[in-house]
RNA sequence: GCGGAAUUGGUGAAGUGGUUAACACGCUAGAUUGUGGCUCUAGUAUUCGAGGGUUCAAUUCCCUCAUUCCGUC
């Protein structure tokens, strides 16, 4: 079946919305995190684990699987649900984001993207076509056009160009797309220009996609630039269809696209922090390498219902972490990720009661020291 | 007792008669947002066992002492 999305009720001070999804694994509330997965295994997390904490879709990579173990094995194995005994909705994302991280700006021309490949160096090209082909056969639930994910800042007609190519590209996608059991969703780009993400996302709507997916932040912007680029496009996407804010997981950024109207979120930023030993608590992210929580018995954090903190102390995660043991990962991974899960289920209940503003400030107060947090940026070193 | 060798930061160590004592590990912090990479970045010995001497200048040369290791009675 293609995905529903159902909008039970919009909060009355903000865009937030809370909704159902409902999928070919069952029915799910947004707004809702998706854990990422992306070579068909959340890092560490097995799929029970990954029920405990309530994860709903999961996200996983169809650049990576292409590559290995390669889509046909994948099909072969009966899909990505049996391959990797999943039992829950899957979202592919389209190998679009490697244009940015791998790609250089001239290998992208107008049939695709020239890749050479990060395991071997293999020259590859990618299509919008190939990107659906493979997404096809690793049968996911839901497939992502493939785009142009552009850095930050960009000059206006470069970006004209690019959101002008993203559009024929995600036609070119939907035109091959022929799967009746999984959903399509276009991508809005635009970088930060109000007009080019409105053009975006009323071109998109036009094509009539089963969702709609915000690209192109979290890459060099500060915090507000990336939040306007939330509001210009959540501004003129259908009320109807689900929203998905993509790669952005950082609770303070949840928080704000919720208000803005983004019901999904996906993030590796749980789980990559975690293997670098640092844990999100409501009083700011913590590194559990710190020499201050070598004796701290307690654990990360007190009220916390997650498997770590119900039986593990800072004192005995930090020791598995200093001495590079793997449950050491594990246990964080589990933490950041119920952690954020948490939140996106207090933010269904502020939507419910109409408080999620007092709830925003109220977090920010607690989490964040800094108060200039907003002019960070959101990627780079330059601080 | 005698003979020989050594002594550089938390550790393993490189090094030179003359600006900020290499490198590695460890340690201390920071970063991380549609995941190539448990990765990246930064800081971490005002000082070379102690004292004295030679020299314009000594961690580097000389002497004494201390400590350690090896050989020998």
């Amino acid at each position: 079946m293609k995905i529903k999305y159902n909008l039970l009720k919009k909060e009355n001070s903000t865009e937030a919305r809370l909704g159902t999804i409902e999928t070919n694994y069952g029915t799910y509330e947004t707004p809702m995190f998706m854990p990422v997965g992306t070579r068909a295994t959340v890092k560490g997390i097995s799929p029970n684990e990954l029920l405990d904490m309530h994860a709903g879709i999961i996200l996983a990579n169809t650049y990576h699987l292409w590559l290995r173990p390669g889509e046909d094995l994948v099909s072969k194995a009966g899909g990505l649900h049996q391959f990797m005994g999943w039992n829950g909705p899957i979202l592919t994302d389209s190998g679009g984001f490697q244009v940015f991280s791998l790609a250089r700006p001239k290998d992208i021309t107008e049939e695709g993207v020239k890749f050479k490949s990060h395991i071997d160096g293999t020259k590859l090209l990618l299509t919008p076509e190939k990107s659906i082909e493979i997404q096809n056969k690793l049968d996911s639930d839901i497939a992502m056009s493939f785009d142009e994910c552009i850095s930050y800042p960009a000059e206006y007609n470069y970006v004209k160009d690019s959101v002008e190519r993203t559009l024929r590209w995600a036609k070119r996608g939907k035109d091959v797309f022929n799967n009746e059991r999984q959903s399509l969703f276009g991508i809005v780009q635009g970088s930060d220009y109000e007009d080019l993400r409105r053009h975006c996302a009323e071109e998109l709507s036009k094509m009539n996609f089963d969702g709609y997916s915000i690209g192109g932040t979290s890459v060099g912007e500060n915090k507000e630039t990336m939040y306007k680029m939330v509001e210009y496009s959540t501004k003129y996407l259908p009320k109807d269809k689900v929203r998905y804010l993509m790669g952005v997981g950082d609770p303070i950024d949840i928080i704000e696209g919720v208000i803005r109207g983004i019901d999904i979120f996906d993030c590796v930023l749980p789980t990559r922090i975690a293997r670098h030993g640092n844990a999100f608590t409501k009083y700011g992210k913590i590194n559990l390498k710190n020499a201050k929580f070598k004796e701290d018995f307690t654990p990360i954090e007190e009220n916390c219902d997650c498997y770590a903190c119900k039986n593990f102390t800072k004192a005995y995660i930090r020791h598995l972490v200093t001495t590079d043991e793997m449950l050491g990962s594990r246990l964080l991974s589990i933490h950041n990720l119920r952690f954020l899960i948490r939140l996106t289920e207090d933010l269904r209940n502020c939507i419910k009661n109409d408080n999620i503003l007092e709830y925003r400030d109220n977090f920010i107060k607690n989490y964040y020291k800094d108060t200039d947090y907003l002019h960070k940026k959101t990627k780079g070193q330059d601080d």
